[in-house]
Order: C-alpha cells, then sequence, then structure tokens
DNA sequence: CGACTTGTTGATGTACATCAAGGTACGTGG
DNA sequence: CCACGTACCTTGATGTACATCAACAAGTCG
C-alpha cells in the first residue's frame, strides 16, 4: 500500500495557480497571495490508490488539491469501511491532524492526484499574521461540517433510493462549482463499491439501487460516465432541501 | 414551539466561570479572558424543548453552554429526524451559521440549560485581535467533525448492537471529561426516541437491543440513569478505536 | 381538608407479520 | 482480473398493535 512521501516537486506561484481565477473562490489580496505563496512547501503527485493520510498516525503537511479526487474514511480492524466524505479541487485536507495527536481518518486518493504541501507548523503564523486567512481555515472545517451533517442524515434517515440520488446530486453539485462537468454530465472516479461504502450499504443493494434510479429516466451512469437527464425529478427523489446560497467560498 | 428570545440575563464574569477551572480546558491569559468577558453580551437561560437555533433560519447569536444538555438535529419535511451530535457544558453552538446564510440544521434544549452568549458580529474582532482563540474556535469545529465521523462509521457500518454500545460510550466518556459523571453512572438527558434518531433506527428496534445489550451485564440503564458496569466489556462490544489522547480542549 | 379514584400522557416493553437489505453464488464484458 | 449485473435464500430491521408503569391533573367523596 503505498504512502505518500515528503514533497519534491517544483514550485508554481500561486498568482499562477489555475484554479484562482474560479468565480466560486474569493478573491485574495496581492498580500495574501504573496503569504500562501511562502507558506507553500511545495507540490506533490500522487497515484491512484495513495493513502495521502494515514488513521493513526499523523502528518506534518496539510494539502490542498490542484488536481484530482480523494476520499477521507475510517476503516474498522476487521475490514468493514466507511467513506466519510469525498475531496475534489479547492478541497483541503489535513486539518484534524491539527487538533488530535493522531489522525482519525485516512485519506485515498482515487484518482491521480496534484496537490499543494504545506507545513503544519507553520499554520500558527496564518492564524496570527493573517486572521481573513485563519477564517478561511475555519470556514473550510465548518464546511466539512455541514456536509458531515447531510451525509449522516442521509444513512441514517433516508431510503437506499433517496440517499443514493441525494449523493450523485450533491457530488455533481460540488463538481459543477469548480468546473468539473460538462453541461449535465460528468466523469466520477469511484466505483460502486465506493457508493456502497458511502451510503452504508452492501455492494449488491447498491447495484440494485442504482438500476432502479436508473429507471427513473432521472439520470444514467454507464462506465464511469454520470449524467443528469432530469435535475427536478433527481432533486425531488434525492428530497433535497438544501437552500445552498453560499457566499463565494475560500481557497487557501 | 418555544424559540429563544435575545438574552437578557445578568452579566457573571468570565473568572468567575464555574467551568473554567476544569482541568480538561486549556488555560487562558487574563488578556485573553477580559476580552472574551467583554466578547460575551449576556447569559441565557432556556427551558428543556426550547430551540435553540432553527434549520432554515439565522441566528444573530454563538452560545457557549454553561450548564444542561442539547442536540443538534436535521429533519425532513415528512418528520423523519436525524440527530447529528448531543451537546453539553463546555460546548459551542452556532459557528455553522457563520459560512451559510441559513442554518442547515436545528439545535434543541434537553434539558434546562444556561448558556453565555456572543453576537455573531463580533466574532471577526476575534480572529483578527486574538489569533490564539480565533484557533481554538477552528479546534472545536475540527473536533465537531471527528465526532460526526465517528458517528457515521458508527450509522453507516456498525451493527445495532456495536452503534448503540459506541454511542453510550461515547456521550459518557464525554460527560465524564467535563464532570458530569458519578463514578460509573450518570443521568443522561434523553429517551430511546433520542438515541433512535441517532442511531438511525426504529424505536422498536432500539429497545430490544438496549435490552440484549443489558443482558451482557456490561453496563445498566434504568430510569434515564446509565451505569458502565464493565467497562472493558463495553469498549469491546462498541469496537472503540480512538486513541482519544486528546490535548486540553480550548473552551470559550 | 385530605384521601381516594379516575383519566391522560409519555416512556418503556414485547409479539407478530412484513419487508428491506445482506450474503453467496455465478453470470457477463472489457 | 476487476467492475458490473442478477438470482436465490436468509436475516436484520420495520410497523402495528397492545400491555405495563410512573407521573400528573382533575374530580369525587368521606
Amino acid at each position: 500500500m503505498a504512502i505518500a512521501v515528503a514533497p519534491t516537486g517544483r514550485k508554481v506561484p500561486c498568482e499562477k495557480c489555475p484554479l484562482r481565477g474560479k468565480p466560486v473562490l474569493r478573491d485574495f489580496t496581492p498580500e495574501e497571495l504573496d503569504f500562501v505563496s511562502n507558506f507553500k512547501s511545495g507540490e506533490l503527485h500522487v497515484d491512484a490508490g495513495t493513502n495521502l493520510l494515514l488513521q493513526g498516525t499523523n502528518s506534518a503537511h496539510l494539502y490542498t488539491i490542484l488536481s484530482g479526487w480523494a476520499f477521507r474514511h475510517k476503516t474498522l480492524a476487521d475490514g468493514r469501511r466507511q467513506i466519510l466524505n469525498y475531496s475534489m479541487p479547492a478541497d483541503f485536507l489535513g486539518l484534524q491532524g491539527s487538533v488530535t495527536d493522531e489522525m482519525q481518518h485516512s485519506v485515498e486518493a482515487l484518482t491521480d492526484m496534484l496537490l499543494c504541501v504545506f507545513p503544519r507548523e507553520k499554520l500558527w503564523g496564518l492564524y496570527s499574521g493573517h486572521p481573513a486567512l485563519a477564517f478561511d481555515v475555519t470556514w473550510l472545517a465548518a464546511r466539512e461540517e455541514q456536509i458531515l451533517d447531510e451525509n449522516l442524515l442521509n444513512v441514517g434517515r433516508r431510503t437506499a433510493l433517496e440517499r443514493t440520488a441525494s449523493l450523485l446530486l450533491h457530488l455533481f453539485i460540488r463538481a459543477e462549482e469548480v468546473g468539473l462537468t460538462k453541461a449535465s454530465t460528468i466523469q466520477f472516479p469511484f466505483t460502486q463499491q465506493h457508493i456502497a461504502d458511502t451510503l452504508g450499504m452492501s455492494l449488491v443493494h447498491t447495484n440494485k439501487t442504482l438500476k432502479r434510479l436508473a429507471a427513473t429516466r432521472s439520470m444514467r451512469w454507464k462506465d464511469r460516465l454520470f449524467e443528469i437527464l432530469d435535475r427536478d425529478a433527481l432533486v425531488q427523489i434525492a428530497g433535497y432541501e438544501q437552500s445552498q446560497q453560499r457566499a463565494r467560498r475560500p481557497f487557501i
């Protein structure tokens, strides 16, 4: 099982970061950009399947995702796995390690990824020198919490069909925000086993539920290509209630 | 349905706060104490059953719990309810409202409570003037995230018996940290229906599972009084894996 | 006035039929 | 070989129904 190593890559200045211009992301002042450029210690390429962070250990790094997908998960001693959330470009990873000595969850790359690396010990400098950036970190933590709340509602109280619709819709919307979709389609990097482990269902039942969902003609999912055919219908099935009217989000 | 109103109560200086001396909580400098005293706009008494925060609305306040219990929950249009987490003394409420326009969850008092109230608009002053306190807020958000991760693992991947043991143990440990337990007992303020809504189970099945758990003689729960009879056995059944070796936590 | 009855309500406990979800097995196709 | 698809039987969880018990309010009677 591959483990992420220390970053070696070259450094691209943050002003030239391909994500920086995205309309969902809040603008940084030149000063902030400059600070973050120094905060950054390097870039890291990892292959799909790499463990970026590992339950029971502690990493000296914080990561921002420049490209690719990952997922956070917890795994029990007997192998049962719960996927907690998915991470995609502009997401932030590793903050929990600043609170506990040991990570309580793992993060695995779903695809090849490009990450921005920050040394954890510099985090304090960010708090003391740049309160707006500190607030951004809190913002991102609170957003993660919100996503987890929704997931918990899904798994605990929605039916298999609702859950499935809800998860796919949720991931589509997040991907859409960072420009990963083309019209109503997206190339999802995960398998039915991942869906099963996210929704607390068995693989077989997930498969049957996905077929049932496809039969409603609200969506299609073939060869990892997900397509929304009738968004309103899908929202209806998912029982989606999020107002989702968010301000522009931070990206560190 | 009662809704919390603006605080009217008198103000007790933070130096005399009964929680401040607890050994799990980190010490504040006199300067920090002074700032927090000013940050605080008042105290609020609420009765059991009061909605402190309401899904779909936004509150101008942040709260710290001085005494009593509450629970965070999300409720679907048809009444299905998912309890996300419980809140007890020294916990912080309402941060998510600083991230989204509308609260995505509700908070209801389980018992009569005494709260410390902070106006949300002063939060920025805390970030700009007191980075250590800002970091504390982030710390608390990351801790909430960690608890949610564990809950999601519970609901998604553990059996009914494991879940139940896990939840009761988790709440006991948290309560123990803030001194709410007497030896191996605690007066829990919730009913079997709350447990059911936390674990994503029906009331009937929760009842059967609790009986089954009691039959292992690792715990007892009668008239809301919860008692751990064999802690190791309970940890075993719960499949508890948390290292739990945390530094002293902040309390704002 | 106090003691006793009655009715109500919320929490818990248990039985039984039903159904959603799981597990195993064995397909296919790339 | 892995991801997906489907059949089959089994089991865990649900929903309904009903019984118990304590707390509490209202009303009645000696």
